[in-house]
DNA sequence: CTCAATACTAAACGATTGTTTAGTTTAATT
DNA sequence: AATTAAACTAAACAATCGTTTAGTATTGAG
């Protein structure tokens, strides 16, 4: 919908309706995110994403600007996908043991079709360069910082009170589970519970 | 040095000696491993090698043939620098203790200048495809075996006795140690030294 | 000095990269 | 039906990818 008499100088405004976009937006993100989740950004082209999203070039330039910016709208919803377990955590009567659940359902999530995807995050993570775009950073550290919070609230519900040391069990289980997620590409599934486990018992 | 009559059918052999290589293959193949292990495989170009390498393209090729088989040189490079630090775990005459020193080692190799470069194996773990040269995949299962076996040989030292427990413990630390070399790209040093701190914890 | 083998330079190869553009189709309002 | 804005198709863009090739320079023995 625009406005066909150029800018607004009047109460009335005349419309002209253009032709209906043939897919939903949210939709072919979320294809695209499960691409770049696999291949990572460099490594998948706009062909392949043209393919994958079902939709061409023109299409995805019109709707997302950039290869860039479709990139940092997957990690957005890569986020939301985590966030939803992430609630769940934060929601549950349980503390540690809501933790660890919380690494198996992670895990859980990073499974492919007979391999592992990993963390989409950490996957990006890996491949962070000295130029890689500002706004890609933020992401990553925003999802970090989420996860962190949720986790000390966890620790302090169980441990009583907030301390350093309670601070430091966070930052340690964080990167944990960035671990677990880089890990379990390579790793078969029984290596990474064994890991799960071995990580609970120090805390 | 070549033969110019064929194939040797009699005892006495005519050489011809031709021009001499300008570089030495091992400082070559060093710069490439340096490029590899910060930018990844996809990511380093033909001509970025070449300036790096300070030979040219057909250099390159003629002495590895493709930029795979420099990739996999570079591996190859890779695991003779940490069997360095290795055999000095092994060498050591402290158990579990060296151990922890060896990922602070480890953690000390992945440093690069204002930044951490992480494990170039650990890396080339999370840029592995479904269509990875299989030759790649060897070189990080045998680093990673090699290192398994250190670790348990430690572990054997310091316990007495080998046992599942023992075992578990050492696929525990190798995954641990990958994990501490993935998030060493992206979190800073005192959250490094305090996961290693907490790893050993538990063991 | 000649010869043959190999190292080298530099240009070119076809394929693919991310992005843009020109031209056509669809839609609802006038 | 005419109009207009936006969605679409498909081709082209310059740049770069890994690899090859043609031509020249260097070597040391015959």
């Amino acid at each position: 919908m625009r406005l066909t008499n150029g800018l607004p100088k009047f109460e009335v405004y005349i419309l002209k309706m253009s032709r209906k976009k043939q897919y939903n937006e949210e939709v072919v993100v979320e294809k695209a995110m499960h691409l770049f989740w696999v291949k990572g950004y460099e490594n998948t082209s706009m062909q392949m994403l043209e393919k994958e999203m079902g939709i061409n070039k023109f299409s995805i330039y019109s709707s997302f600007g950039s290869k860039n910016e479709l990139f940092i709208e997957s990690l957005k919803l890569y986020r939301k996908k985590v966030s939803a377990i992430t609630k769940e955590l934060e929601a549950s009567s349980d503390g540690i043991l809501a933790i660890k659940q919380y690494f198996y359902k992670f895990l859980k999530l990073s499974a492919g079709k007979g391999f592992s995807k990993g963390c989409f995050i950490s996957n990006t993570m890996n491949e962070i360069d000295n130029k890689t775009d500002v706004r890609v950073r933020e992401q990553i550290e925003e999802f970090s910082d989420d996860i962190r919070q949720v986790f000390l609230k966890k620790l302090i519900f169980e441990k009583g009170k907030v301390s350093k040391f309670v601070e430091k069990q966070a930052d340690y289980l964080v990167i944990s589970m960035i671990g677990l997620s880089s890990a379990s590409k390579v790793y078969n599934n029984d290596l990474m519970v064994n890991y799960i486990e071995n990580t609970f018992n120090n805390i």
